[in-house]
DNA sequence: ATCGGTAGCGAAACCGTTATCGCTACCGGC
DNA sequence: GCCGGTAGCGATAACGGTTTCGCTACCGAT
């Protein structure tokens, strides 16, 4: 491990200035190729790492597009990711991931964090935040785009689905298809907004046709196959006369198939099933479960679209808010 | 938006230098608590977000460790990011990832990129890299360690389980529990090269008694249920008389039961099946499958520790090669 | 021969914070 | 009453680049 090299040394061994170096390595104009070419030279055959530290405070400017999201074990969010990444990929920007774990106030730390490294954007997932956290947004000099959930009011950009919207479909859907003893298995409320709203969405619908939830299962912890197994055998058990059941997420639905699978149960015969979501592991299974897409990509194609965007355009563009629509595939189990 | 508020702007609104209201935010002492408590007051009510690349420069230090993993949709990763999580939680590091898409290339621009921010220490996955990303794992100036494998020449410290003998043992187990037509399906090879290792550990512990595998069949492109399914219905279609499969993720041996299933064959009666990694998607199937942990969140827990180690003693310590013992579990599909 | 324009390069200021060192009260001990 | 020690605070110089501006050749056109 030599002493730590730096634009002087490169400089000083290719006998330029500094500022001369430092052109030619971020392929600024006014260098000539010759003067270039040995720069790079120089800078490559000794490992010369640039110092983005010293840079970013000099030309105020960071290449980083923050993200927070709540987990990256969800299967939700990687997909998100992806779309980010996607767009991002041929432009100087990179993402940087940061996790609340679903907890506001931990949001609030991640953001703070993040924010003080001065990214070119901030993508978060949700619409709720503490009130700090909300100052926080408001007064970022940076694009901000609150990612997944339309359902409340944005600080600044939105992109997302009406999870309340999606509930109500749902509804209107299992409704229509005849189904009237309906079961609920839903995650960790308080902390998983758009679950939640989802949920009131569902009864909603439900209401609006004089039906309401025979019986309803909350869980606290990640979303699992397993934990959904359980919870529909225990769910079955205890009324055993239901005759859909509405998870809220694909995760728990695909353990809710295996449930019914073990028990001999034919689906949707004896009892139908829909999750939310439309994760890759649907595909392959026994049938074809019935879900939402939650545009999981798209959502994240179009957040760094707007961040790209009011880069180029200086942040003196209107308020993007986008709300797509998301379709629900009923597959067989409905 | 307020123009941004400079440390400067605190100090002065509080009527005190620079260097009191640097030291008063960072808990730094010399600082008597009623200063504290009013410039602590005051950055809170104007929001004040330090500048940390600022920051980071001049105390020449920057609490962030850089991990570099080739995906973060395989399953496999989020949980070594846990393990990394949850060490580092009750420190001032934060673990910043990067994707490097299992691309050697694109891992050179990621670590150059990540190392360019002069983190307080690198976890990368995998042994190898290019001979430039070589070069700056050995001058980088922080603790580096490479995780998930052991097969090979680590450059610093190494933290993970050979896949070579993973594969090895898993032979040995199917041999042992009488399979001699035995097939393999496998993930993109020339990439992946755990998953490589994992094959060469296979054909190698199956010759050692004298048994050559009886089909074979890779795919390119992201493991996933649905891919598991239908390649194992094209290799049993073609290779009826087959008794046990082994495949190189868990995620494609769960579409192997599903194809199973839907086809009426029973497991291991009919054919025999085998993972790797020990996916918490295993858990509420209709057959535990067999498979083996690959120890993903303590890798992570170790790599973590390691880098926390090394700052305590400032990193003069020697070198730790980390070889983890992975459990086989052989489900009921064995 | 003169002149305007430009390609190529360098000197100095600056980015926003922290490290370092020095200074001033104020305290208790003798 | 003097003195050494220390708590509390401030001025200044980094940190390693980039921005800005200025300078020097050199070019073709007049």
């Amino acid at each position: 491990m030599t002493k730590k090299l730096l634009l002087k040394d490169v400089a000083r061994l290719a006998g330029v200035s500094e500022m001369t170096a430092s052109r030619a390595l971020r392929g600024a104009p006014d260098v000539s190729a010759k003067t270039k070419a040995k720069i790079e030279e120089i800078a490559r055959s000794h490992g010369y790492v640039p110092n983005r530290i010293a840079g970013s405070l000099s030309s105020q400017s960071v290449n980083l597009v923050a993200v927070v999201v709540p987990s990256l074990n969800s299967f939700v969010f990687p997909e998100v990711l992806s779309g980010i990444s996607a767009v991002l990929k041929d432009s100087p920007l990179k993402p940087v991931v940061g996790i609340s774990g679903y907890d506001l106030e931990e949001e609030e730390s991640v953001i703070r964090e993040m924010l003080s490294w001065r990214p070119s954007g901030l993508i978060v997932a949700g619409l709720e935040h503490t009130e700090a956290t909300c100052r926080m947004l408001q007064q970022a000099d940076c694009p901000v785009v609150e990612v997944m959930d339309v359902d409340g009011d944005p600080v600044r950009h939105c992109v997302g689905i009406s999870h309340l919207q999606a509930g109500r479909d749902m509804a209107a859907q299992i409704l229509a298809r005849g189904y009237r003893r309906i079961g609920f298995i839903g995650t960790k409320m308080p902390q998983d907004f758009r679950a939640r709203k989802r949920f009131d969405g569902f009864t909603d619908g439900l209401a609006a046709q004089g039906v309401t939830l025979s019986d309803i299962e909350h869980y606290s912890g990640e979303s699992a196959i397993q934990t959904g197994r359980q919870l529909t055998a225990q769910m079955l058990a205890r009324s055993p006369d239901l005759d859909c059941i509405y998870f809220s997420s694909d995760v728990m639905s695909v353990g809710g198939l295996m449930h019914c699978l073990a028990a001999g149960l034919t689906v949707p015969g004896d009892i139908a099933l829909a999750g939310f979501n439309n994760l890759q592991i649907l595909q392959g299974l026994p049938q074809q479960l019935a879900t939402t897409d939650a545009c999981r990509r798209e959502i994240g194609e179009r957040a760094a679209g707007i961040i790209l965007q009011s880069r180029e355009t200086g942040g003196t563009e209107g308020l993007v808010f986008d709300r797509l629509c998301p379709a629900i595939s009923l597959g067989e189990t409905l």
